[in-house]
DNA sequence: ATCTTAATTTAGATTCATCTAAAATAAGGA
DNA sequence: TCCTTATTTTAGATGAATCTAAATTAAGAT
């Protein structure tokens, strides 16, 4: 799959931002989102195979951890993605307090 | 439609890269392609939603260029793209003259 | 051996982006 | 006004990506 395409599945870009700087169990990735474990698992191969994930096994858990340097020029993006998420959030907090009208 | 998802359908970033440093009237854009017109300008339509396409009109023709500064972060995906697609091009001619198997 | 936990794989269903075809718009010339 | 050229818009068809459900694998504990 093509690695600009890997990206674009805002499933995939959420879980990447997920394991951008920590290691985490397939099921704590697949704990955040309200699919199936196999749908998140499904995104994990892909991801593995794009080779910006990697893989760590033990026991029978499995964790993964984003290849940052594996991203090339698409690292930027995500990075830039994740940003304005967090501004997105900041803003609808500010916009929340600023009202109070609950 | 988000950013990532504007430029990672590849007739999208095809249609970037042709008006990247100039002016192209729509038909010449669509002429390009073997699918319809309709499909082409659905796509322009798309891309100048998300800001990155100006339009200029000029009797029945409209022009179109890109705005690499719209782009963003993702001026450099469009940029690596296209730099990757030339140098795959060379080395398939490089192989074909390699060979010279005909 | 069997059970449990963790996760993947497979097969089929669903959804969504893209495509085609046809009708519509818009500008300008005969 | 009618025709032509350039392009878009709309409505419906198609296909690929994603999803669910169920079966499967794999490691370790009882």
């Amino acid at each position: 799959m093509e690695p600009l395409q890997v990206i674009a599945a805002p499933r995939r870009m959420r879980i990447l931002e997920l394991v951008w700087d920590r290691e985490l169990p397939a099921g704590d990735i697949a704990a955040e989102f309200d699919v199936s474990w196999s749908a998140v698992s499904q995104h994990l191969t892909v991801l593995k195979q794009a080779g910006f994930l990697v893989e760590r096994r033990e026991g029978t858990s499995r964790f993964y951890r984003a290849d940052k340097e594996a991203l090339g020029p698409l690292r930027a993006v995500v990075e830039d993605h994740w940003r304005r998420s967090l501004n997105l959030i900041k803003h609808l907090a500010e916009a929340e307090e600023g009202q109070c009208s609950k």
